[in-house]
DNA sequence: AACTAATGATAGTAAATTTCGATTGAAAAT
DNA sequence: ATTTTCAATCGAAATTTACTATCATTAGTT
């Protein structure tokens, strides 16, 4: 059974004329002939009473399979009007991921950026670990997620959008006050305060700092489960000094006065941020819109990157 | 488009993988792999996203395509049962579900009555849950399924079968070992077992009993996956009590020492057992001869019903 | 009864397609 | 670096589909 001898059935039953059934489907009258000779011997039914003189009717079987094809046909005409409508690359919903610590800063921006120029794509936002958003790419629950380097999963393919360099943060009444720039190995010894396991930018900031962390300094306590936010206030609250991600910085004016951001001296310690979507993603131009939006987002302090 | 590349994409979205797929449709990958393409060219939309090494993954549009492609399937299937049925309207598949409280104890007894009675009906069946049999039987994917009321289904067509009654289950040595029956209210405060949840006989019992599940009973906890069979062992092992549809009882007497059964006190808790099948079925031949073979099975305590 | 017109069936052939086995290419694991 | 896995591609063979031309049947006409 084809959904051509469909077609054609409904013809004949419509036109109750092999003849003008043929031309109908742009057959000859042969073809058709033939065409419902098979299906009648596939389905061992007659479905039409063939007569030379008058027209041809339908038997009783015939006219439940005939009304049973003209459904089929409709159903499958639904397949191609919904490959019409979804034929667009930035139609459809979108699922994007981002770390705790890019997600706050990045996407107030970039999300009406995507909205106003390309307005086809519904945008899923969804905020986690690393681990945990790579996971939901390789299943395909993302279509794709904002990380920071290093990063590098097999079947993953990654473009690299910005680099953000690290800035200190320190109480308004702290003995650095005055410092135009700090040095990295000057973290030891002080009471930093650090996001919990899992964050990447942990990891980084310890990379780039290696002396941070020392047993004198009790504060290095991981604060598991809190976000840079929260920190932020505690710096304020003179608690203890802290590293940031420059981006953080630019909207949360809120308490600049009991806050100080110093930034670090030359070579400053940074991290890359990077788009990453599965290597055979079909819709790479929603991939490109999506990079080229992040792109336009006015991030202070971040450098741009030329990828080589 | 053609009914041969539809069975071809919903195989790969079942197996997510070429060669699989190809196998199950009895074809070679090439072959497999062209008829995709073809069709995927057709449509201008891409289907799948293939990566080497891990499962091919389903694009957004692919999914809404698949699932159509599947109704169209599921239709033409339609026009090969009208015509088997113009030939003999009991011939062919039937395939009849049953939720989990009834199949085992009323199935023994009708399929060898449906075999016998239509010798042309090749019978497939399933046990599950409600909710699932629902929606299996709305999709096409069963004929009809024997389910118990409240079931009230837009497109779906019921007949009652027969009235059930509910019993009570104790151990032998209980106290109320010498009772005549047992009031519904007095199921309060007792070790009571039930099903968990997604079992309709779970529900009818609580409706039944209102009182039955109290904090001070601490067995009423939900046994999770659990059977009728299971419970009625930890009855016969002294665990406690329990509620049982009385079609469960006739065919386990095997630890009939063990356990004793008791009636409730008019008027007795009961459910009402029916059929289910779509309204626009095309072999309601077949209905009537499943209606008709169930209401020969022997049942005893169950009451026939009028159907007004 | 013979002829004509209408209509679907059949024959023979050409074109298109589907199919297969073998091979290639890409990606990941060892 | 080698092997393994899996889909894509190639080229030949088989199958299917479609066409033109013709035939067979029937009904109406002469």
């Amino acid at each position: 059974m084809t959904l051509t001898e469909l077609r054609y059935i409904v013809a004949v039953a419509q036109k109750k004329h092999f003849g003008h059934a043929a031309q109908a489907c742009f057959v000859s009258q042969p073809t058709l002939s033939i065409a419902i000779k098979k299906l009648e011997e596939e389905l061992a039914v007659k479905l039409f009473e063939r007569s030379s003189k008058n027209e041809i009717r339908i038997t009783d079987i015939g006219q439940s399979i005939i009304q049973q094809a003209q459904i089929v046909l409709r159903e499958s005409q639904v397949i191609h009007e919904i490959s019409q409508q979804g034929k667009d690359p930035l139609s459809g919903t979108f699922r994007l991921g981002a770390i705790y610590t890019i997600g706050p800063y990045l996407l107030p921006d970039l999300i009406p950026r995507i909205s106003e120029q390309t307005p086809g794509l519904r945008l899923i936002i969804e905020e986690n670990f690393t681990a945990m958003l790579s996971q939901s790419l390789k299943q395909g629950d993302l279509d794709a997620i904002i990380i920071s380097y290093p990063y590098d999963e097999p079947g993953i393919e990654t473009y690299p959008l910005y680099i953000e360099p690290f800035v200190v943060a320190i109480p308004a009444q702290h003995k650095w006050m005055d410092k135009k720039d700090i040095k990295t190995n000057e973290l030891a010894g002080q009471d930093l305060m650090l996001l919990g396991a899992g964050h990447c930018f942990r990891d980084q900031v310890v990379k780039a700092c290696p002396k941070c962390i020392t047993d004198s300094s009790d504060l290095t306590r991981r604060l598991e489960g809190s976000s840079l936010e929260t920190i932020r206030h505690m710096v304020a609250a003179g608690t203890g000094i802290t590293v940031l991600p420059c981006t953080s910085m630019h909207n949360s004016q809120h308490n600049h006065e009991l806050i100080k951001i110093k930034p670090f001296t030359q070579p400053q310690p940074s991290r890359e941020v990077a788009l990453a979507w599965r290597k055979h993603y079909p819709r790479k131009e929603a991939i490109e819109a999506v990079i080229k939006a992040i792109q336009q987002c006015q991030l202070p302090g971040t450098k741009p990157i030329d990828p080589a």
